[in-house]
DNA sequence: CCCCGAAATCTTGTCTGATAAGTTGTCGTC
DNA sequence: GACGACAACTTATCAGACAAGATTTCGGGG
């Protein structure tokens, strides 16, 4: 296709391409094509759109299909397209993946740093029990009182408890209004979640009274009912210490 | 090298590589390598030590080297490898840039996010204001008042003041002993960075008493050298509430 | 004997061309 | 008009080659 003599040594494409703006000399082919993909998914794209062929950016950029390839797996890598064999990358939605990726290898390289994973959640949950408080709109906290009272209706299946637990700090986060506070905190929850369910294994014995983790998301709901920022964030406080207790005790028990 | 028959599917790649463990089948064969490298880089290697050669291990996995090429731009995507050309691969020290460009993306795509990253910063940040007060060792606070002690003396010169306040900020974090919490506030502190250099511009006025973002520093810095994690907390809220306003107020301006 | 620079060697970056395999759209048949 | 086979498109991987940066080696000079 491209008429050149050959191999085209970076130096020499800007050379050989007249008929394109000159790729940006002193940078990488990739880093070029990665800067130029970059700009079609921010300025140009909606969710969801399909980017063109790895055959077409390679014609209209002077570059192998090769050096194509490599930058649309670095943006797949950071979570801004979605690729799957015999389909064109399509731009996906902004996601927390890259970064609960980096929790998860973080926890993998040193499972100590769990715990400062929780610290983090304590953080960031306590901050948003607060704003909650304050912000709530009656949709949120509808799906509050949803999440709570699914909790009320499985206390003895540990599973669709757990996921209704999740549902309610997922709820509460909602509530803040923050999209980018909730993506990272459910970023937070994946590697969590995980050494959760290896710790605890099969059998699954909560804290003895169920009721108790009810009653302090309860309380939440109270607060955040009645507008009590302060209140609100004391309960979740109240609450995080409690589920720390669990999850360290049983990570004691697995080690 | 490889005794096969010319073009190799990933569904003949096991039968034919008889001395080899048979790879995984029914995962494409990059991610067969990611995987071998992540148990590399997680269980094999010191940060800092050299990965095989792209040859070595394409030839050990029987793969392709541009298959391993690209298992390898994967973890470097993801902050697991440092390379640059002529040299191999090496193990990069746990880092937070993959987190960091989460979110400077996330407000390319959307500027608005600048607020919601605000947020976040400043529920860490309390946090971690709270627990430096509690958990500072002689070491930290020596940190902080250095930190102090420069922003004195550049009063007058916006970019080292600037430094020196940074300066302070991770000091504060590393005080908590939390090295995730410290990464994850770096990562944050990026995007911010970049927009503020950009809405202040060159001029860089500044709040207009200096010495009130001084004094708040050392309303914190006193609050912690006390113990009193209550003040420590409430200091730093009220020195973020200011930022803040500097922050959206240059940002109306430049909009 | 040590130091230093140039050559040899290693290793990554990119190009070309080809085949396998998954996806999508089309068209003839009923 | 519905449906299944076929064609076209597209990504996944392989092989071999050359350019260019990094490292190692080694001989000569001090």
């Amino acid at each position: 296709m491209t008429p050149g003599p050959g191999r085209l040594p970076i130096a020499t494409l800007s050379a050989q391409s007249l008929t394109e703006p000159p790729a940006v000399v002193g940078r990488s082919a990739v880093a070029t094509v990665v800067a130029e993909l970059e700009r079609i998914v921010f300025e140009e794209s909606e969710i969801g759109a399909r980017l063109p062929s790895e055959g077409e950016i390679a014609r209209s950029l002077t570059v192998s299909r090769l050096t194509v390839r490599e930058a649309i797996r670095n943006l797949h890598a950071r979570g801004l397209v979605d690729i799957s064999q015999g389909r064109r990358a399509v731009v996906a939605a902004p996601n927390s993946v890259p970064v609960g990726d980096f929790f998860e290898t973080a926890v993998r390289r040193d499972p100590r740093s769990l715990l400062e994973l929780l610290e983090i959640r304590q953080a960031l949950e306590v901050h948003i029990a607060g704003v909650a408080a304050v912000r709530a709109t009656r949709a949120n906290i509808d799906l509050l009182e949803a999440a709570v009272a699914a909790m009320r209706a499985s206390v003895d299946q540990a599973e669709r408890f757990h996921d209704a637990d999740m549902q309610f700090h997922e709820a509460l986060a909602g509530a803040t209004g923050n999209r980018l506070l909730s993506m990272l905190l459910e970023s937070l929850a994946a590697p969590l979640r995980i050494s959760r369910r290896r710790s605890y294994g099969g059998h699954l014995e909560r804290r003895l009274p169920v009721s108790m983790a009810i009653d302090e998301h309860e309380a939440i709901l109270i607060a955040v009912r009645g507008g009590d920022a302060r209140a609100a964030a004391a309960g979740m406080r109240r609450h995080l210490r409690e589920t720390e207790r669990d999850l360290v005790a049983a990570l004691r028990h697995s080690f």
